[in-house]
DNA sequence: CCTATCTCAGCACTACTGAGATAA
DNA sequence: CTTATCTCAGTAATGCTGAGATAG
């Protein structure tokens, strides 16, 4: 590599700049946003599953039943694209879909007991990949850095 | 395990049981890398650039010159859309592109003058944009929050 | 009248694949 | 003959918008 040929740069915070671009926190976010996104795709495929199912199936037993737009609040999944997600868990048979005597408007959605059989196997699932995910991290600085996402998170959420 | 009975669950709540989806550092990442990466659209497109832009800038400014196959491996962009990243970048005069006299396959993309003062007002607004990103981090925890996420993507860099 | 829910069609962006042309 | 580079066309996944139908 060439290095720097110095032509007058100011070659600003001088103290340690290795290289601009992996100091840019919104980069080293992306770019693992992605690896862990890829990382957890394929091993939830292994188990005929997305990671909205996952959310979708935490959120029921978390939380118990709701409608569509409940879950979609719950979950940060996008309402038009709830839809989808719920038509794949019921095919599956792991949700069931019913119509609230209430209103009308609403469906109710419940987890079946195959659909906690089938939460159960993706928290497996997830607790391994989560291991390889943060694999460098002693258990102390994987709690810190959950705890810094969240930090980070929750401010964000609140201010949009 | 925990397997607290959730059937009739009421539907949001004060529960104390540890919210799964709010503890996965997965789903965590992904979602504050969404906001992130809004948020650093947003900023730069007011300073007519993109996240590209940014770093093929800073990657020539920091490493020098080089072939857009360099580039792509520098900066994690794709061999095929650095293509049309460099057509903008050349568009607006901040780069040039020459063809390499020593291997006419290539061409040799080095940054204008013009290439290095946007460079430095996108580092301001960057500067600006991770302040925000980090607001709610103190300085040495937002020195921790990238150390860690270095340390991740390095490990998975090289396992990939 | 206005609002909320469910559904669908479609958009923009991103990471990526595959292939063709050219040259080492 | 094989490999590397640049380019283009196209795909899948994601977050989101807008609109229609229905119901509160």
């Amino acid at each position: 590599m060439t290095r720097a040929e110095a032509t007058d740069m100011p070659d600003d915070g001088a103290l340690k700049t290795p290289d601009r671009l992996r100091r840019r926190a919104s980069r080293l976010l992306s770019q693992l946003s992605t690896r862990s996104d890829r990382l957890v795709n394929e091993g939830l495929a292994e188990a005929d599953a997305r990671k909205w199912h996952y959310a979708v199936l935490a959120s029921l037993e978390d939380h118990g039943p709701g409608s569509q737009a409940t879950l979609s609040r719950r979950t940060g999944i996008y309402r038009s694209d709830m839809v989808g997600v719920l038509n794949e868990l019921a095919e599956r048979h792991l949700v069931e879909r019913a119509p609230d005597p209430d209103d009308q408007r609403r469906n109710i959605i419940t987890i079946s007991a195959q659909g906690r059989r089938q939460l159960g196997r993706l928290d497996k699932v997830l607790d391994d990949l989560h291991d390889e995910l943060l694999a460098p991290l002693s258990p102390a600085e994987r709690d810190q850095f959950v705890q810094l996402l969240t930090r980070l998170l929750d401010y964000h959420a609140r201010t949009s």
